[in-house]
DNA sequence: CATGAATGAGAATTCATTCAT
DNA sequence: AATGAATGAATTCTCATTCAT
């Protein structure tokens, strides 16, 4: 009996990220990940069942392992606000940290192709910030907004500031980044009077 | 590949668009392409020089739409508030009105299909708005930030809202969107005595 | 416009036909059916929806062709054992000089790929016969046993014949074939007194 | 390449023999061989030199089993006539008995993959018959015709039976099979007078 | 013996593009 | 201008077979 090449299977991902970062999704032929990671177009076969379930490993690899990144350690009894500056900041480090992995998540973000894996899934990936954002507004912290517009105007911002960085058009400095912690945070922390979009 | 029957110039464009929107930019051929807008394959290469030439025709197209759309009748004199609540609430509405659009132009900002298309075109989509933050920072009513940092926290958030609205998500009132513009614009607004990273 | 050209899909059903009775249904592959068509690979797809419905075509022209053959100017007022006569020295005439059709067929004989056949397409291909065969028995000049008796003692008979000739292992002069004829019809032919199953 | 457990061999065989029964000689795959085998599918390559030579060992090995079932305590003392019909009476039970026999002989029966067997091997099998043939002929008890002829009036019209059995078309009772029988033999029965294609 | 991994060759099919009318 | 036919190149994937353990 032979075992599997673990080796062989780390080298066909690789390839596949790289290649799909630079060339795209559907551009991406599974020859070429073959020939980039120095295996028989056939091998890829037997990691993986087909092209869709490569995409869909691949997706969940990179996702899992930004959330183990960004989550790790966090402890969800510090002040809320800490918590809160806390996560986007590992979020941002993390994927300035690995821009392979933010590439290659974005590439699926707006892609038809993403339907592809299960919704679910998607959610998990957000479900720590959003218990914060719950934790936030019963607590009279954060204002009494959807999660999906608090996300829109904290995690999403940061994220086209790691898009930015990327591209090169804005690189931030540390105490400029933290600056901008503080401008997220004051976009949702809750003043003393008001609050919701009923205010 | 100079026009002539503006109608078949049409059927192509807009089958393109939708095909791509339901399918994704390389699952889209040029024979789905020409059999949705009623024409032969070879028609197209009349048209069009080739499917890259296509996509980029196409993607200027939709570009040059939403923006006569967006800045069309704005005028410069406005306070600088003013202006900034009219461009953005335009942008929004626009996109919820053609949603195709939209979809059409997300599916581009990750691809690295969008190099194609000569990045300055892109930054004339928004030029008015730069402009915009340029005159606000000099007039100090807006932060002396980055425009991309403004951007990030202004634009970008509300087109995150667009996508939600389309997801069915979260598909805000007309005066939960006022308050969410008025969420961003004291984002970048400048307070008396704070404003840059420097503060 | 171009119009299609029947020269190809001449050559394409051609080289398929040659190619299967060579090889097998199976061994068979588009791009050999195109090597040998003198034709691209992308061509036969112009002609046949894919290879299963090229098989189906081929199948169901062949049979068509077969039945024309041998039906044609077939007269049913002749006397029962005349017509009998007549049918079954056509199809063995028609299979001598059809060679690479009686192969063709009989490769679809045993092939749990017919199948993809229509059934109905393959009953009307003995429906003269039993046709034939009913009015026979009920003329009683045929014994009143099922058609699948009557088929399995006269007509698979012949068919076996036309094998062993084609493999060169018994090749009949006119008058033993004439015989033959009479065999088979002495086999089914209503004696004075006796006749079904329960005879 | 030599055989030790007896046990996975005849697995191999059996699952083989179902797989082409239902999907034919070629769309069977080694893999999927060993698959329903509980083997790998290095392991046939133990028991078997390659693919041609498993599907060889397996036509010889139905091919023997028929023969020992269908010939088996035939005593060539009896009357020509009870041996006839004793010898078509064990084929006809015997394939009614083993279907997925029958159908494997039958997939080969008309497949250019046959031509991997030797010939002589296949005459083996109608060997006895033949002799049966031959001493009917010389007792001047069976009509001077062609063994081939003899076969396709004979042996060849109950074995299309079987086929009728099996998909359900025709199923005889104990009776209507003797008949038949009567029939068969009646085709080649040497009457007083007449007898060979000279008559 | 027995195995699962590994593979080069080849399968069916589609694609962007050009040709001939 | 407009078209359907035609195509070589490329795609995903499977197969019979061998390798390494």
């Amino acid at each position: 009996m032979k075992a599997r090449d673990t080796r062989k299977e780390e080298a066909i991902c690789h390839a596949s990220i790289d290649l799909i970062n630079r060339k795209g999704l559907s551009e991406t032929s599974m020859s070429q990940i073959a020939r980039q990671a120095n295996v028989s177009p056939a091998t890829i076969y037997i990691y993986f069942k087909n092209k869709e379930d490569l995409l869909r490993q691949l997706y969940l690899r990179v996702q899992r392992d930004a959330m183990q990144n960004i989550f790790n350690g966090y402890e969800s009894f510090l002040p809320i606000d800490e918590s809160f500056k806390i996560l986007l900041r590992k979020a941002y480090q993390y994927f300035l940290r690995k821009p392979e992995h933010f590439t290659f998540l974005e590439q699926y973000s707006n892609s038809p192709l993403l339907q592809i894996i299960d919704e679910r899934e998607q959610e998990k990936y957000f479900a720590p910030l959003f218990q914060l954002f719950d934790r936030g507004k019963q607590n009279r912290l954060i204002k009494d907004l959807p999660n999906e517009m608090l996300l829109s105007f904290t995690f999403y911002p940061i994220m086209q500031l790691v898009k930015y960085h990327q591209s090169g058009k804005l690189r931030l400095e540390y105490a400029q980044f933290e600056s901008t912690l503080k401008l997220a945070w004051n976009n949702i922390k809750l003043d003393r009077a008001v609050g919701s979009f009923t205010s």
